[in-house]
DNA sequence: AATTTTTGCTATAGCCTATAACAAAGTAGG
DNA sequence: CCTACTTTGTTATAGGCTATAGCAAAAATT
């Protein structure tokens, strides 16, 4: 099977590579019972204790609509609470179970992005965060 | 909104940039009518003539079950066709015309590709590919 | 005060992936 | 050769995530 054309596609490479190391991350957040996407909302409130749905929405390039089931799971597992902080918004917090889920959330997620960027050779390690920032940021 | 413990993960900027990349490409390829999925198939039955749908799967890290829909799409389009080559599998063609629409397709992701590269800074440029490569390969 | 925007939400559809099961064809070992 | 295992292509179905449209209430703007 000829494949070289298509590995030699920066695009292509980083599909598969943002591919692969979702699908580690996921498995990894299963024994915590939690989603990528969960997961990195948890992360963003815990920084940003009160903020708010539409908030962490705009930050993640995450709908308002899909926000709905996403805050509701962390509020059906007791990680999250919501506050009325006006008529209209709801600010978000972590819950007591929240901050303790987290910090064992927390210590996956930085032992996988290790790992992750261990994976990377010495030369080339220092260049990927700057070069994947280029293509979004 | 505090963001920067996210945006130092590597698995983060991973993401974001391949959600951005494939986004982009996926409209440009509206304008040709095909999916990614589909074209990244169909460059790799191009190079691959004769091929088969469990072949290109295996590559592509698609299961066998979901060939069936995207090689159908190829076909309905008139892009590819299927000829059999034992009494079970099925080597898999361009048609005269899915040749037409491939090199237009091609030209497509060729002039994505490049802007792509382009919009990583210079000195980050190289180290790209192999990085992303070590992540997955 | 009237208009526009924002927020949170429901409902729904689409894309892509994952699993289980199946029949038919091929392959390997005794 | 025959049996057991594997491979191929397929159907059916479910789940994760995203996208759109619409709605009501609250807030901000003018």
């Amino acid at each position: 099977m000829k494949e070289q054309n298509l590995q030699s596609y920066p695009g292509y490479a980083l599909r598969r590579a943002a591919n692969a190391m979702i699908g580690d991350l996921a498995k990894r957040l299963e024994a915590h019972g939690i989603r990528v996407v969960d997961a990195t909302a948890l992360l963003l409130i815990a920084d940003n204790p009160g903020t708010t749905s539409s908030a962490i929405g705009r930050s993640l390039d995450i709908q308002r609509a899909n926000m709905v089931p996403l805050l509701k799971r962390l509020e059906d597992a007791d990680l999250i609470q919501r506050k009325p902080i006006d008529g209209k918004s709801l600010g978000l917090f972590l819950t007591a179970h929240g901050e303790e889920r987290l910090a064992e959330i927390r210590a996956t997620i930085d032992a996988f992005e290790a790992e992750l960027i261990a994976r990377v050779p010495a030369k080339h390690r220092d260049h990927l965060l700057p070069a994947l920032n280029a293509l979004w940021r």
